[in-house]
DNA sequence: CTACATAGAGTCAATATGACTCTTATCTGG
DNA sequence: CCAGATAAGAGTCATATTGACTCTATGTAG
């Protein structure tokens, strides 16, 4: 075989949450804070080694869930980072995941002080290249939030369209059209109509919604 | 650390060859014959051991050189597969890549007894979970090539439109109108036109064009 | 009852797409 | 040397999609 080479898995957690003092949504991701040599007291993506006896995907669910102890809506493969020079003085190969969490899931969650909630676009310098695969999950995540029902994992079991339009405009950062997202919503297939409408604070009731097709797997499996 | 977990890569490497009877350019796909349990005498992905000084990409890289001797113009990390029963006894995750090789590249290859190139869509039983994996990047392919410039990358430094057409009618086996992919392709910003032409066999001079953005890597180095 | 805010439907112009036609340039067979 | 045949390359037209915008319905707050 090889071997000398650590084989990790690390994951890049997306939830909303409202933004310090404008209070809008925003993306943010928890960090866990290093105890120990390389980047001692670095902040850097929860993650861990990978057992022998678990898969790839479940090791990410595993090791996510006791550092942050998280339970994701969405579990997908980024990528594996292996580049030599990674990490100082070892050779480690991480394959790294990304995952959407909703807010509920967020709120019930007691993080200490080891484990903090950043606003994805203004991040620390983070330990080894972690600053660099946040860049690209970022960019994942904007990506196929165009083409795949993603967005719909930040949200409950049901929701108004302009619930699920913020999520969109906040994983965009930019204003959508009501009228026109609703008529796409409408087209495509992704969510459905529930007959309910919320009992809402001050305005005309929305009527709610709930995902249609569940968000799909990665896709090696769609191919099973 | 982990370990016990050996750390492989494999490559699906794609090529357009005419098909045997029909004469048709058709996706094939190297194979090589396993000479050692398990899976003794079935035909797998070219692969091999990754060493610790060297990156995944440049493990992909010589690996699929060492068995296939094959250069190729594209190569994209494809997924990390690493279920724990992918292999029997031992315990294996493979980060596999996709490629693309030119087709004079395929020519000037000797493959021997022990490798051998088949059609994509028809392939025997492959050891491990290799049918699973060439699926993945069949649809990997096949998507990828109707929003990236990736296409190009089976052909040589210049090619008439239609050559560029017949890669993608081979990869999508769907006939496309001539004067629509014209079009699009104009529009693209993807070939440029030289100013050469054909001196042609029986018809018409066509136009030399050639591929403009250098078709973009993987993308965590787009983050950079 | 009035003002206001959001839900939700509809309009319109600009753009992209698929199917198709027409002209031009070359080779081949008579 | 001329008459097909064939592909290159330009253009047309109906349709679907998209962004910007308007209009009406239905609730709450005062």
């Amino acid at each position: 075989m090889s071997d000398g080479i650590g084989l990790a898995v690390s994951a890049v957690i997306f939830a909303l949450r409202p933004h310090r003092e404008s209070g809008e949504q925003v993306l943010h991701l928890p960090l866990v804070r290093r105890l120990r040599a390389p980047f001692d007291d670095h902040w850097a993506l929860p993650g861990g080694w990978v057992d022998e006896a678990e898969s790839l995907a479940d090791a990410a669910a595993r090791t996510l869930e006791a550092t942050t102890s998280l339970r994701p809506a969405y579990l997908e493969q980024l990528y594996a980072f292996g580049e030599v020079e990674r990490s100082p003085d070892a050779r480690v190969v991480s394959v790294v995941y990304w995952a959407l969490v909703r807010s509920e899931e967020v709120a019930r969650t007691r993080v200490g002080q080891n484990v903090r909630w950043f606003a994805a676009d203004d991040l620390p310098t983070l330990a080894f290249d972690h600053n660099r695969i946040v860049d690209y999950a970022l960019w994942r995540l904007r990506s196929k939030v165009e083409y795949a029902p993603v967005a719909q994992s930040f949200l409950g079991e049901t929701f108004t369209l302009a619930e699920l339009r913020g999520v969109y405009e906040a994983i965009l950062q930019r204003p959508l059209d009501p009228a026109n997202f609703r008529r796409q919503m409408a087209a495509s297939d992704e969510v459905e109509p529930t007959g309910e409408f919320t009992t809402t604070g001050r305005h005309r009731p929305a009527q709610l919604f709930r995902s249609k097709a569940a968000p799909t797997a990665p896709s090696p499996w769609r191919a099973s």
